[in-house]
DNA sequence: GCCGTTTTCGGCCCGACTGTTTTCAGTCG
């Protein structure tokens, strides 16, 4: 994603939030908003655009345009300095809380002097929120829950924002004389879904050079280590990150060290000591003779003790290595597998780019079907109607003629509390493709829950359950769900359950698709994207996936067309299998 | 501030939920 659209966006959102918490008029907001969505979605790089290329994209007028032409050509906007002596710096932080927005930010800064996280905190604790006009102890009470969540959430990433940053980092860092490989390990490597640190690995046969330049890169803001092999810095963006030089010859020993997890390195090194040999990230030697005996990529050095190459996103101490000695390891899904993505949106609801845009971008990842799923009327703000949906359908047979790909028409539809869902059967089934996902009333307690789950996977038109837990990473906990009877459901009905490759959700988690896995559970990895960049989000599902340590066979999109459509016509409900009737 | 006109003004995603009120404001999706 370019990185240029990702900061004006980032400016728009920042002028609307202070302009909300200034208490600007709601139109304009929304529209610095709604212009912000559109510049981080559009698919060209802004740099260098003018001010009429600028006004092309949607909910870019003249002010907008000019104010973005300031901005790449200053790096600043003069009435955004000027928004900014208005609001105290912290305020804008407290939208981050879930529950509390512009006005109560506007409020609790005007009567109580609050403008940081920790102030909300503090007064929290003194109870001095409920004597606010409009407050209660139940405010109070959800504040502090949900104050709870962000801050255990800690200060790890997201796995997408970070990917990024190091992609950026490597490109710098390669670009460098001394530099013969470069590339990141850790959790990053892991594909974890929140990631702690960066950890880059840099091979040089000179090792200073590539350590100044590290502190001289203009992402750094703070230097806290700073050593002949090794240096820590945090960047601008508040990421740590730390880079190690290895010499070039022991670089898949050192790439297997900083790639962990830690349980995984202890178990290998216990199998090396049990072999008479050490593992460390300078090699695998042999313990009496001190004789190096592999080093130079990871497959030698897994190969010297006895195991085939392990992904790293397997590599979390949860069995994989007993798994790679017995020959058990899985054919993991990979990217190259994907065949179609089976959850996107367009401008019709949410989405900020054409049906054309989206198809087209589609067609040029070289996928053989995509199915495009835009929202239900029971999602009221995007003002679908049976109509909307038939026009769209109209225009997607169309497309299909001339876009070489299959395209097929769907709908994400809304579980609602008791499990119905948008429009009736007998229009639900003509659509190719439906998912049906939570988006409302998230804190039902378990039993209900699982049952409004349990009827939408009964149900014979729902063919994927998206977002199953609905969680958003930092933000929202996952729903109580009994995850037991909703895999078995999911299983018996051929329900697939989505992987859903949004960086803020990666819904599956891995953890949880390998538990439905073990239930025979099929899944859809897709990237719900609202946006042609987002179509890019596709690997960090098949990463997840892959940390549930998932099979080509157990994903439905990497099926070709036929036999996807046999999986979608949900061969496996019967009517009297159905113990909820819609 | 943007957009689409019944084009240069007048609308702007719209309904549910929560917790507070005692008829509604704030937040969310």
């Amino acid at each position: 994603m370019s990185r240029s659209n990702d900061a004006v966006a980032g400016m728009l959102r920042e002028y609307s939030e202070l302009l909300a918490i200034a208490g600007g008029p709601a139109f304009k907001v929304r529209a610095y908003e709604k212009a912000a969505r559109a510049v981080a979605g559009h698919p060209d790089d802004v740099t260098g655009l003018s001010g009429k290329e600028l006004r092309g994209i949607p909910n870019v007028g003249d002010h907008l345009a000019r104010k973005i032409l300031e901005f790449l050509d200053t790096g600043s906007v003069t009435e955004l300095v000027e928004l900014r002596s208005r609001v105290p710096e912290g305020l804008r932080t407290l939208l981050t809380v879930p529950g509390l927005g512009p006005k109560r930010a506007h409020q609790v800064y005007e009567q109580l002097g609050i403008t940081s996280i920790d102030g909300l905190l503090q007064a929290l604790h003194e109870h001095r929120l409920q004597d606010l006009r409009g407050w209660g102890a139940k405010t109070e009470d959800n504040l502090a829950a949900s104050l709870g969540e962000a801050h255990s959430a800690g200060e790890r990433v997201q796995l997408g924002f970070a990917l990024d940053l190091a992609e950026e980092l490597l490109t710098r860092i390669s670009a460098w004389p001394q530099v013969r490989r470069a590339a990141y390990a850790g959790s990053l490597r892991r594909m974890r879904d929140t990631i702690g640190d960066i950890d880059l690995l840099v091979a040089a046969g000179e090792a200073e050079p590539v350590m100044s330049g590290v502190v001289e890169l203009p992402h750094v803001a703070r230097v806290l280590a700073h050593g002949p092999t090794k240096t820590s810095v945090v960047t601008s963006t508040g990421v740590q990150v730390d880079v190690r030089v290895v010499q070039p010859d022991v670089w898949g020993a050192a790439l297997l060290y900083f790639t962990g997890s830690k349980q995984h390195n202890i178990e290998v090194r216990e199998l090396a000591v049990r072999a008479g040999l050490k593992l460390s990230e300078y090699g695998l030697f042999d313990v009496e003779t001190g004789v190096l005996v592999a080093a130079e990529t990871e497959e030698e050095v897994y190969a010297r003790l006895g195991l085939p190459w392990i992904p790293p996103t397997l590599r979390e101490g949860a069995g994989e290595v007993a798994a790679a000695l017995g020959g058990r390891l899985p054919q993991l899904v990979r990217i190259g597998d994907v065949r179609g993505d089976l959850h996107t949106h367009t401008d019709l609801t949410d989405g900020v780019a054409t049906l054309e845009q989206m198809v087209a971008a589609a067609k040029a990842r070289g996928y053989e079907y995509y199915a495009v799923t835009d929202h239900a009327p029971l999602l009221y703000m995007q003002r679908m109607t049976r109509e909307k949906a038939l026009a769209q359908r109209k225009r997607i047979r169309e497309l299909e003629r001339t876009s070489g790909m299959s395209l097929l028409h769907g709908t994400e539809l809304n579980v609602q509390p008791d499990g119905s869902l948008d429009w009736d059967e007998e229009f639900l089934s003509t659509f190719d493709i439906v998912v049906a996902s939570v988006h409302s009333q998230f804190r039902q307690p378990r039993a209900e829950m699982t049952a409004r789950v349990l009827r939408a996977i009964e149900h014979p038109c729902v063919h994927v359950i998206g977002h199953p837990t609905a969680r958003v990473i930092g933000t929202r906990r996952p729903v109580d769900l009994d995850f037991d009877a909703v895999f078995r459901a999911a299983a018996r009905t051929g329900t697939a359950l989505e992987i859903n490759a949004f960086p803020e959700r990666l819904d599956l988690d891995g953890d949880l698709v390998r538990r439905a896995r073990h239930l025979g559970v099929r899944f859809a990895v897709s990237t719900d994207a609202h946006a042609v960049p987002h179509l890019d989000f596709m690997r960090y599902g098949v990463a997840t996936a892959q940390r549930g340590w998932a099979a080509p066979g157990d994903v439905v999109n990497t099926y070709p067309l036929d036999e996807l459509r046999r999986f979608l016509a949900k061969p496996l409900v019967t009517a009297g299998e159905r113990t909820f009737t819609p």
